[in-house]
DNA sequence: TAGCTATATAACCGAATGGATATATTCTGT
DNA sequence: ACAGAATATATCCATTCGGTTATATAGCTA
């Protein structure tokens, strides 16, 4: 699991990978399609779909000619509940805020 | 901004640098008790801090000998909204789950 | 079958990453 | 001022990453 993680977020960590899933996000695309707003060889792209296909982020499909990319909503749920367990860090309406603020700002609480 | 999520994200693709996260979930903890339950070099753990401080993870304090780190949540929930974005696609809630799958499945839709 | 289109794979390269060991820095206590 | 503790920085090394160009593969069309 941890390994999935590793995979998920360091496939989220370059921002020509982040565009292509919010290309994604609109539907399915092809590979041209994908790569025309880079200016990037086609390459380098199928390089970033594959990084994005083994995290579980995208898929391939099989459509004459051309193989379509789709989005997979999995491994993004898969890191948003890792984040969901620091969300009272930051969310209010966790209401543990005040006990983080003090550890925070350094008052003795151990 | 692009370049925050690129910071970020990179931080949380390290399952050490993950595990640092979640012991400072517990409240601050200076380098030495961060480096503890791993068989890494104290330098290899400082250098996690900087990547992870760096991305605005954590922040160092200064106290005594020791220099406690303290997690800094308002980098996490950078991630956490970038995500929010698309949450409707494995969320019911969101009902836009109809439309996702009829992609998904090849129907035409455009 | 030949040629075109869409995409993948191979080989290569420089920069960045994650680790180590050795050394420097800073504060504490005597 | 000195010795020890806590941490940071420097240097080095192997591996991974993100890009390139060149080439291979697969499907479509004439």
């Amino acid at each position: 699991m941890d390994d999935k993680l590793d995979a998920i977020f360091s496939a989220l960590a370059d921002p020509t990978r982040r565009a292509i899933l919010g290309r994604l996000a609109n539907g399915k695309a092809t590979v041209a399609e994908l790569a025309d707003p880079f200016e990037l060889s086609q390459p380098a792209i199928s390089k970033h779909l594959k990084v994005l296909e083994q995290a579980g982020l995208i898929r391939s499909g099989r459509e004459a000619n051309s193989r379509p990319r789709v989005l997979e909503p999995a491994a993004l749920k898969t890191i948003a509940d890792w984040i969901a367990d620091y969300r009272r860090f930051w969310d209010q309406s966790f209401d543990r805020l005040d006990d983080y603020l003090s550890k925070v700002q350094g008052y003795e609480n151990d």
